[in-house]
Parts: structure tokens; C-alpha cells; sequence
DNA sequence: AGACTAACGGCACGGCACGTGCCGTTCTTG
DNA sequence: CAAGAACGGCACGTGCCGTGCCGTTAGTCT
């Protein structure tokens, strides 16, 4: 897995070959094919050895302020990092493998908005969220942007972006009597 | 291209190739490569002539009625018709072929989100929006939701589910004395 | 301790699509 | 009507795929 990131950040995604990993590494085909289905599998798993663990979330109290720092965080990893490439080539593997789709989905997606729609639930619970809205769509309404910007036009993701974001959805959110 | 969107839906883009379109084509690979770079380039080209047109905005006055009717309308074409594989294939293509990236944006996506954004600039010159609403994000607030959905959740894009999005940008828009 | 077995690295293979030559033919253009 | 470009067909070398088959190593079980 290490190899697979070396190498797939030296040649891109679309040059990177399990035959190419596996000679790098000293190791032969069978050993990688036995373990992962497809070059695909292999960098979702190589890419959640990485820091995809490090994306909780903390609960200062301020939820504006912790939204904002998780996904700066997000966003420095996967936008902006060594590792952006290779991620959102992944995303576009997931286009066309199914298999890769619902992995990446149920290994990465899933549990990161779980836990963006458990914090903004306790801030509901709290009562500095109007009872009614609705969760799910507002962290859809978060991610959303962030992905378009990042897959579909490719502009840079800035941290002033983000609070834009932000501030949009609050203007929306905010408790209404 | 018309066999390029025949085989395309038959085989999926994984598997599709530029051998075996010229041979359906009844065509020598070098009358495609002589117009084409690569697969994707054929690809946008042949999606492109198809039905890319049929995506105009109408004015009726009415903003959230006439934006409701474009996207559902763009939801039809990219997220549910024949094609929608296809065209999802391109955008995971543009992931790891900037050429692919930048001539989906120039040629489909930014025109796109111009006429998205004309139509928002029409309702606000009439005082229907808030005069200081940031535009080009409200575009983005509405686009990027779907384009999460289709690429990166892969749920079904429900016209129910584009109200929710449309409801939740007019909550933040509205004209605000 | 020793025997058994699964996993291993290395190598070779057939298969496929790539992108590019070369052929002789057909179509377009001036 | 002549010149040249574009064409369909075919063949080639290349790279990687996924899978066999070696002989070796490492872990397991009694």
C-alpha cells in the first residue's frame, strides 16, 4: 500500500499498473491480486491507511467553528494534499466500478457524513438549530459545493470558499422562532 | 459518435474501446485517432451532440418554477436517462485527464452554470433576490448538492430531493428588507 | 522437533487494446 | 481531369492484464 501511493503519486493514477507496484515493492502479482480485485480496491484501501482516520470532528460548543475547522481539514487533505490526485482519481474509478463505488461509500463517505450530521444533531438537541430542518440535506448542501468545486470544475478549494459555504447555509439554518 | 454512444451504453466506458467502435463503425482506427486524442475526447464530442442543446433556460417569471424545470430537466438527461452512465464515466475520466477536465468545463459545465447564473441575475435585477446574494454560489449551492448525489453518494436523484435543495436555497435567498 | 501446508517471489504465457506504420482505393477540390 | 488528401484494411511492436507453474520460505499443528 505504501508502494501503491508512491508510485501512483510519481505516475498519476492512469500510468500507475499493478505490474509496476508489485515489481516496485519485491513482490510478486499473485500477492497483490489475492488481496485486491483491482488497482481500484487496492487504492482505496492504500489511501484509508492514510489519515482517514484523522478526520473526526470536535464539539467545542461553537458549531459554526467546528464544522468549519473539520473541513478545512478535509478539504487539506483532499484537495490540497499529495494525496488529492490519487483521491479524486479514485472518485472517478467509483464512475465506473461499482464495486469501488460502494466501497468508497461505505468505507469513507458514509462515516464522514455520519459524523457531520451527529454534530450538527447535537447542536439541534441543543437548540441552536431550528427543530425542523433537515440534517441530512444540510450537510449535503456542505459537502456539495465543496465537491463540485473539486471534482467537476477544478477550481481551488480556499478556506475563503468554504466560509462562503458556510455562511450560506447558516443564513438558512439559523433558529427560527 | 453515434456508434460511440451504441456501444458505450452496451459495454459501459470501462470496457469500451477505440478498436472496437471503428470496427463497428465500419472505420480505420486512424480516421478516429485523426479527430480525437483519446476516448474522452470522443466521448464529450458524442455526448455533446446529443441532446447538450436541449438544456436552455426559460423565463416565465417565476424564478424557483423556472429553475425547478431546468434541473429536473438536466436531472432527466444526465442522472436518469440511457446516457447518465456515460456521462458520469466522463466526469470520472476528467480525474485523471486534465484535457478531458478543462474541455468538459468549457464546453459543458461553465455554459451551463452562465445560464444558471443569467437566470438568478434577471430575478435580482427585478428585486425578486436579495441585491448583495452571491450568485455564483447560489449556483453552486444548487448544483453541487445533485452533483453529490449523482457521483458520490450515487442515490437516486428524486425530484423530491430537488425540491428539498430548492427550498433549502430559497430559505437563505430570499429578498431580506 | 519435525512434518505439513499455505503463502510467497519469480517467471512465462496468451490475450487484448493501444498507437502507428504502410498499402491500395476512393473522394474532394481546384 | 489531375493532384492530393482522406479513407478502409491490415499488420506490427508495446505494455499491461490476469493466470498458470515453478521451487522456496514461513507459519502451524501434533
Amino acid at each position: 500500500m505504501r508502494t501503491t501511493l508512491e508510485l501512483g503519486q510519481e505516475l498519476g493514477y492512469a500510468k500507475l499498473s499493478i505490474e509496476a507496484i508489485a515489481a516496485r515493492a519485491g513482490v510478486g502479482k499473485h500477492t497483490v491480486y489475492r488481496r485486491w480485485s483491482s488497482k481500484g480496491a487496492l487504492l482505496l484501501d492504500s489511501l484509508l491507511s492514510r489519515g482517514g482516520s484523522a478526520l473526526d470532528y470536535p464539539d467545542t460548543g461553537d458549531l459554526r467553528a467546528d464544522l468549519r475547522r473539520q473541513i478545512q481539514e478535509a478539504v487539506g487533505l483532499l484537495a490540497k494534499g499529495p494525496l488529492s490526485p490519487l483521491f479524486k482519481a479514485l472518485v472517478g474509478e467509483a464512475q465506473h466500478d461499482p464495486g469501488i463505488a460502494a466501497a468508497l461509500n461505505e468505507r469513507f463517505i458514509a462515516p464522514q457524513a455520519a459524523k457531520t450530521v451527529a454534530r450538527l444533531e447535537a447542536a439541534r438537541d441543543r437548540g441552536q438549530l431550528a427543530p425542523d430542518f433537515d440534517l441530512d440535506l444540510a450537510m449535503a448542501i456542505l459537502s456539495g459545493p465543496l465537491y463540485f468545486r473539486l471534482l467537476i470544475t477544478q477550481e481551488p478549494l480556499t478556506s475563503d470558499y468554504v466560509d462562503r459555504v458556510l455562511d450560506a447555509l447558516f443564513a438558512g439554518m439559523g433558529p427560527r422562532p
